[in-house]
RNA sequence: GGCGACGUCGCCAAGUGGUAAGGCAGGGGCCUGCAAAGCCCUUAUCCCCGGUUCGAAUCCGGGCGUCGCCUCCA
């Protein structure tokens, strides 16, 4: 696999630091509000690239961490009077159902930060004796300059940083560029005992400390959203490097989700709240949309978009409805070409997902099987005819799995979310069938006009009358 | 101001040197009692200018436009 390494801004060769098996670091959240659609995008991004190595039959340790301990923590239960640890654990748990409703599949672990202040202690003091830290005034810095490598991962350069940077008013710093690895609580903050006073752990440390902790100190892939580039992977490059450690081989962000053009965030306000669009929309549909962009690209959040990705999936699941009622047996004995093209289909998907997680291509493989294979069953033919269409409705199943689409039953998927009784429904299209029988096409019509106007749409074939939502 | 990304059919979007995937929407047709779904046909030379090359959407230079990072942010 080929994937884009922001260390090095190429593509290059995916090669494991253990054959055979993958570690994964995405920075997770900040526990203080709920999940929006920029989050989702990168929960899926990675969830897609943790099931693909997967599907290629690699071991796949996925760490992914919630920061659960910050000051906009802190601010937000100051204003609801209520301790920062009630804050973590209701956010936490809403992440769990919004990413769980959203298909996104728990990490392999899901650390905290409050779990592993020893680590975060412990390597802050390596860095103290290592001359890259300093305490002062009960807070503990990290020497930037003192750094070689700073400003490797992002391209910036040291000296234009300085001159660029907003002046922060803080005269214990040695230098305005260092930042924080241990902050001095103040009083009615979380605070653990450490070498320097009471206090907590700066932002970016618990990072560099869990995931050494958790997949040791040399791994394969880090990377969180394009935002997290700067400071934040800049400062764990150096946190952890200077500690001596190999650190993360690979690096990988994902784009922004954009409103009306504009990055979608919580200080523009421009933001929906996954739960707000899966109120709205099936969660394979909002899957869909966020793949049909490769991940380091921007995308664009709309009604439409939306609405498009619904048409998308609903076509697939239209296809694997018909294939359900295809005759199985042995596709092989089909024709070469369509066994062919179910084959390449696997081959297709492969190379677009192996090529840096190209999921866009993926999809374009499925559609063109999805409309060949239409045409199989719309023409009829023979069993093996069939047959090969059903055996791709199987391998659209199991891909689709890899993106975690297409994965609803067929029929459920097209009566979901129906206001009326099915049972009324089904009673409905009875008396039309028999109306249809009779040739008495007013009264056929009138039914059908009246699910309508309840989002009923029916359709036609071969003697049966299917139904699903408009 | 510094650094970077992007600009492909009406909309969304793949494609990084060899002659433009896919989805949505639209038009025509097939199927249907009529529809719906599905199928077939149909719509681009890739922001502009210049250059490199036998050949460029793809490489280089310039321009215009949009966005992002430089501060908490997925």
């Amino acid at each position: 696999m080929r994937l884009y390494n922001s260390l090095t801004g190429k593509k290059e060769k995916f090669v494991p630091v253990k054959a055979g098996e993958v570690s994964i670091y995405a920075c997770g959240v900040t526990v203080y509000d709920h999940c929006h659609v920029g989050h989702a995008r990168g929960a899926v991004f990675f969830d897609v690239l943790r099931r693909y190595f997967e599907h290629r039959g690699l071991k796949v340790t996925y760490v992914r961490n919630f920061t659960d301990v910050d000051d906009k923590i802190i601010r937000r239960a100051h204003e609801e009077g209520v301790s920062w640890r009630e804050i973590a654990n209701r956010y936490i748990e809403a992440h769990e159902r919004d990413m769980g409703a959203l298909g996104v599949r728990p990490a392999t672990i899901e650390p905290k930060a409050t779990d592993h202040i020893g680590e975060i202690i412990a390597l802050v003091r390596d860095l103290e004796e290592r001359g890259l830290a300093y305490a002062a005034g009960g807070d503990v810095f990290f020497r930037v300059r003192r750094f070689p490598g700073y400003g490797r991962l992002s391209g910036k350069k040291i000296d234009e940083l300085e001159s660029g940077a907003r002046i922060e008013v803080n005269e214990v710093k040695e230098d305005p560029l260092d930042f924080a690895l241990w902050k001095g609580s103040k009083a009615g903050e979380p605070a653990w005992e450490s070498p320097w006073g009471l206090g907590r752990p700066g932002w970016h440390i618990e990072c560099s400390a869990m995931s050494m902790a958790i997949l040791g100190r040399e791994f394969d892939i880090h990377g969180g959203g394009r935002d997290l580039l700067f400071p934040h992977h800049e400062n764990e490059i150096a946190q952890s490097c200077g500690a001596g450690a190999g650190f993360a081989h690979c690096w990988v962000h994902n784009g922004f989700v954009n409103i009306n053009n504009e990055k979608m965030s919580k200080s523009l306000g421009n933001f929906f709240t996954i739960r707000e669009i899966l109120d709205r929309f099936p969660a394979e549909v909002v899957r869909l949309f966020l793949l049909s962009t490769h991940y380091r690209s921007p995308i664009d959040f709309s009604d439409r978009a939306l609405a498009e990705a619904r048409a998308a999936v609903d076509r697939v699941y239209s296809f694997l409805r018909g294939a359900v009622r295809a005759a199985t047996g042995d596709w092989r004995a089909a024709g070469a070409e369509l066994v062919a093209a179910v084959d390449g289909l696997a081959a297709d998907f492969d190379a677009a997902m192996e090529d840096d997680l190209n999921t866009a291509a993926a999809l374009a493989a499925i559609f063109e099987r999805v409309r060949l294979f239409n045409r199989v069953l719309t023409e009829g033919g023979d069993a093996a005819g069939q047959a090969v269409a059903a055996a791709a409705a199987a391998q659209v199943r199991r891909l689709g799995a890899v993106l975690g689409l297409f994965q609803d039953d067929p029929e459920g998927w097209f009566h979901a979310g129906v206001e009326l009784d099915e049972q009324q429904i089904e009673a409905r299209i009875g008396e039309r069938l028999a109306a249809r029988a009779a040739k008495a096409w007013a009264r056929a019509d009138a039914i059908r006009d009246e699910l309508a106007a309840a989002g009923i749409v029916l359709e036609d074939r071969a003697g049966t009358t299917t139904w699903r939502r408009g």
